[in-house]
DNA sequence: CCGCATTGATACCCTCAGAGTATGAGTGAC
DNA sequence: GTCACTCATACTCTGAGGGTATCAATGCGG
């Protein structure tokens, strides 16, 4: 039958996000002329345009936004079934904790060692991705719960909050903004921020695109120097303390809340334990 | 890459409910051994093994439990995609509302007259599916929204109640008990429902998967020989008054609760308006 | 106003994934 | 022990889908 197929819904978010057919083919490891075809095939089936073509522009249609926005829920959902078979087949299946390396308050050891005492427990398998990985890996079915920044806004996962705290600015210890006590956001107008957004967003936007990957050690060097300032919790400080940087309050920064977030429609009682236990375990 | 395919899928879940490779072939319209081999390659794929075979029986590993729940919602998300594009790029895109025929206590009418008013309106589609087609229906995406018998256990969904009321039985006229003016479950201990089941469960289980397909001419007809009973919410009686036919309260009757059910991820303002519309023109 | 670069579409070919048929092999029932 | 049942294996073949070469339309620079 007409049955939709997972190679023309890859094919088809490839070239809606590019918007280009070349560039697409090339993401997607391929010619660009199949893949011409297979668009122009897809759209047959469905019998809906989903690109206006010109020979310098391609644009989504309207059916065709509908079907990105779908496309991508239904490989994630392909994702996830792959993924979380791959997981329940191994001789011990684990439960996979996603989070971005520091950023659990500390909370995840003690979570971890009472959750093991857990009737429902599995082993407990940490990944830790990227900012922003936790998410994707939740949706991909690469991960079971996640410690993750709030707010979350995704109708297929289910939240709990653990615990808000306030965020600080991390300087210079020379610079003159280090010998105040308190600062606002204003103070900080000129400065920016590791991927390279400005400081008075207060971090909250999302990178650019082409925001440049920095690890720790970067980011530290550059604080130090002066070049950036970081937003980090207040429990993150305490991990990395180092003479040359100092944390300050920023009176008007938003606070920034840990929440645990894991699919809606889990049905496993690993999940449920792990998620019972963090809330007990969360101060309040 | 090894990525899973909907074949695959499709495959997988016809084998993983048949549990028999000869009938799952059967359903699928192809031939038993090229069945075989693709759940063996999926098996590869994955490298996890699904099924436990005998050359006598067929069972399903833990990790097969497990990927025939995800692979459901993976077709259904697929599925969606597929009939909403479809929807979405139709010259006037339809809000396509699902429902049981007469299961909508009336509400239907003034719900879409009022609807219709909102700017965020589109023209309304009813689709009159067969019992428990409605959730199917919201989950592949055939239907934007459904009216549908409360309650609804579909993590996927968002519900909200509009009204409930009373169920009444269906009885011939010439029957003892319609001579009384209320019963009790247990009354009816030794009457049959139109699915088959006993009526004493009270029209609450669901129906065998042998049940004879039953119309409302045919439902009529069997309850005025006496050969059945029907429960029925109030307002459908209202419909159906039939001169053989005696419509009397069951005292320990659950009542019937009539709820409006939608895609928890969905955007559309035109279902946003709907939902409103709908909740607040139902009684209380 | 006229090439020219850019980019999607078309024409044609070729390969291998996946379907079919025939048959083997293991196992439970009588 | 034999038979019926059922899944696996061996082999063949077709067509979906990928590649290369090229055309055609369009916007831009000189």
């Amino acid at each position: 039958m007409s049955d939709l197929e997972v190679r023309q819904l890859r094919y088809f978010v490839a070239v809606a996000e590019e918007l280009h057919f070349g560039r697409a083919a090339e993401r997607l490891a391929m010619a660009q002329p199949p893949l011409s075809r297979a668009i122009r095939e897809l759209e047959r089936r469905l019998g809906v345009p989903l690109f206006e073509r010109t020979t310098r522009q391609v644009t989504l249609t309207p059916a065709g936004e509908v079907l990105l926005r779908d496309a991508r829920t239904a490989l994630d959902a392909v994702s996830a079934a792959e993924h979380r078979a791959r997981n329940a087949g191994r001789p011990r299946p684990a439960l996979r904790v996603a989070l971005k390396a520091d950023y659990d308050a500390g909370l995840l050891p003690q979570i971890i060692s009472r959750y093991a005492r857990e009737p429902a427990a599995l082993p407990v398998e940490v990944s830790l991705g990227g900012r922003g990985d936790q998410l994707p890996a939740l949706r991909e079915g690469r991960a079971d719960v996640a410690l993750l920044p709030g707010p979350v806004e995704d109708a297929t996962l289910d939240v709990e909050p653990l615990l808000t705290e306030p965020r600080l600015v991390a300087l210079a210890v020379g610079d003159p903004l280090a010998a105040r006590s308190g600062l606002m956001l204003a103070d900080l107008a000129d400065r920016f921020l590791p991927d390279g957004t400005l400081a008075k967003s207060g971090g909250l936007e999302a990178p650019p695109p082409d925001a440049p990957k920095r690890d720790l050690a970067q980011i530290f060097s550059l604080v130090e120097l002066g070049e950036i300032v970081w937003f980090t919790p207040v429990s993150v400080t305490r991990l990395h303390a180092r003479p040359g940087i100092a944390y300050r309050p920023v009176l008007d920064l938003s606070p920034s809340t840990l929440v645990l977030a894991w699919p809606r429609d889990s049905r496993s009682p690993a999940v449920a334990a792990f998620v019972r236990v963090a809330t007990e375990l969360a101060p309040r």
